[in-house]
DNA sequence: ACTGCTGTTGAGAGCGCTCCCAAAACAGCC
DNA sequence: GGCTGTTTTGGGAGCGCTCTCAACAGCAGT
């Protein structure tokens, strides 16, 4: 590839030394103006590019920060959740002079061997973790091995340092609205609820039917696992027990929802109002539009990756032990739960 | 992170020499049984890992692929070919112990500066290129700096190796059917003309319609750039020139069209036939389902990974100078051209 | 002129590994 | 036992870089 020139060479060229090439390189002091000036012309000229083994092998820093995303490989494929966060994560790191190491944990290999191989062997400054159960023993081997580490979602976990929206405030705001539009039977078709995302979704919900003084039926409840054949199951569910609304926390499975409901012969949102989460590209262009909630999934990657970095480029000592950063959400009204009629 | 201990370590725990344990760890001839195992205990004990840097100092072989995404933004977000097309890649490099490193050629930095930093620095062993436009110089730099790399997507050089599906008889088929179907009047809105994908699917068209007798109307050929938008451009320009079918060389532009058509207040296929290309899982819940050309994202994405890494594994003499694979495309019939009825 | 100080430069060591080569161990055979 | 030839083992060098430290300016103050 390209240049296999040396530092002692362009040094030669330059008529220096090996360490004043690598004071210049590095940006450090003490190096008269004209002689960092003669250098970098002969680095120009060259195309020099120091070499990355030779330089982390010293420093033991790689300027790589891995990304894991240890979902099931299905949840990949449809939703544009991961595309948008990798690519938030990527321009971060790139703006920055890191680079990005895509680990999928799912695959061949197996999470235990994929670990040793992404986190062992030093390819890695940090990691970050996209969304995962609470059970998945990742973050715990993370915080013993001391990896540099920031999540996508929240974590029960006291020292992890996580970016995510407030799931909470979210729901209960979807949930709300539809109270507000007179809803007294609101069913909720939740996530799998190990995962913090589900859960708070599912506690926003409990909240909302408080503040409208609503008691909590839990045959309103159904426990799904994200997918839209779930949202089909448990849209049947909700149907038979005479859900006025439906809540899915996520838009996958709000499509499944719509599904059952046509199938019926229902109308929404005349005979069944539904709020979806997530505002996938489809949540518009459905029929009717998708009433949904809004996250900002590529500036949560963005942030989480410039709160790794700069955790990499600082000092430990600095940073609060556990930063947390909730980002807002935002309700997009649409169709589909009738407040445009 | 975890082990920092070292080669000479080891060897001293095992009571041996450092050359012995590496010729244990690469897996090389000439060390007794007893030797070999008492070392591998020592190192499951320990749970030693090499140190990435300093083998790949010497090696200069790294086992990291990068992904080049070149393609604008927008496409990342709502098209899901990119996930699963990395998601191919990452799979078949995992299961060969690469690693994958994603690169966006469009953030803040540049596509000159990344070239510098991912290609430079000696940071990766091969790339694969995801579709380019013809006249990306990036191509051209790949083969000067005789970096090996593999692409997704026809390139019209000679010298480059790639993965891709035979565009020209996919698109030949899916117009096939709409002429069977007894169209006359059929349009098409094509993508970027200076993507090898967007011409040959044009290709196809022309072909489909000469093998059906049927003249080529330039009006009806209409140029769009892969986004719902254009698509929506492009179906106003065919209704008004009065196609009674339309298709679209990507279900992303189909999506506008059918929104078009509707406003119009005409019916799909009743008034006007749509086909698509791609299969989004949009275009099993569009009402009417979306008939469309299906092709097998993630399985170019791991053939091409694969391409790459058995150039890399092995020596380059043994392998034909540029190898082309061709994966099959399969038309999905579902309700929008009217075969169903 | 001599001392002390600051700013600039170069040489040496060493990061952890692989590779080469020589030494050692072991066989087989007169 | 001595001579081959083969396998197994260990030590040295070196990959290209950074970092520490000593040497050397240049300059001021005495």
């Amino acid at each position: 590839m390209s240049s296999s020139l040396t530092l002692e060479e362009i040094a030669k060229l330059a008529g220096v030394s090996r360490s004043t090439v690598s004071r210049v390189i590095n940006d450090q002091p003490n190096v008269r103006a004209p002689v960092r000036e003669r250098v970098w012309q002969v680095i120009r000229e060259t195309g020099y590019q120091p070499h990355a083994a030779a330089r982390s092998l010293v420093t033991r820093r790689t300027r790589i920060v891995g990304a894991i995303i240890p979902e099931a490989l299905t949840t990949l494929f449809t939703d544009p959740f991961f595309p948008h966060l990798l690519c938030g994560i990527t321009l971060a790191c790139n703006s920055r002079g890191y680079q990005l190491m895509l680990s999928l944990f799912n695959g061949p290999a197996g999470p235990e061997e994929m670990y040793r191989r992404v986190v062992g062997g030093g390819h890695l400054d940090g990691v970050v973790v996209a969304s995962t159960r609470v059970a998945d023993p990742l973050v715990g081997r993370l915080i013993d091995d001391s990896v540099p580490f920031v999540m996508v979602g929240r974590h029960p976990d006291e020292r992890v340092r996580y970016v995510d929206i407030d799931n909470v405030a979210a729901a209960r705001m979807a949930v709300d609205h539809l109270a507000r539009l007179g809803h007294r039977r609101i069913g909720i078709v939740t996530g799998p609820l190990d995962m913090p995302s589900a859960s708070d979704r599912l506690e926003g919900y409990r909240r909302a039917l408080a503040a409208h003084k609503l008691r909590v039926d839990e045959g309103l409840i159904v426990e799904g696992d994200f997918t839209e054949a779930s949202g089909m199951a448990a849209a049947r569910r909700l149907l038979s027990v005479r859900a006025t609304a439906i809540f899915a926390a996520n838009d996958g499975m709000a499509v499944g929802a719509l599904k059952v409901i046509r199938e019926r012969g229902l109308q929404v949102p005349e005979d069944v109002a539904l709020v979806g989460f997530d505002d996938l590209p489809i949540a518009a262009s459905l029929q009717p539009a998708l009433t949904t909630v809004r996250q900002p999934i590529e500036q949560m990657g963005s942030m989480a990756a410039d709160l790794l970095l700069s955790l990499l480029d600082n000092p430990p000592e600095e940073h609060p032990p556990a930063q947390k950063l909730i980002l807002p959400a935002k309700l997009v009204v649409r169709e589909s739960c009738g407040a445009l009629r």
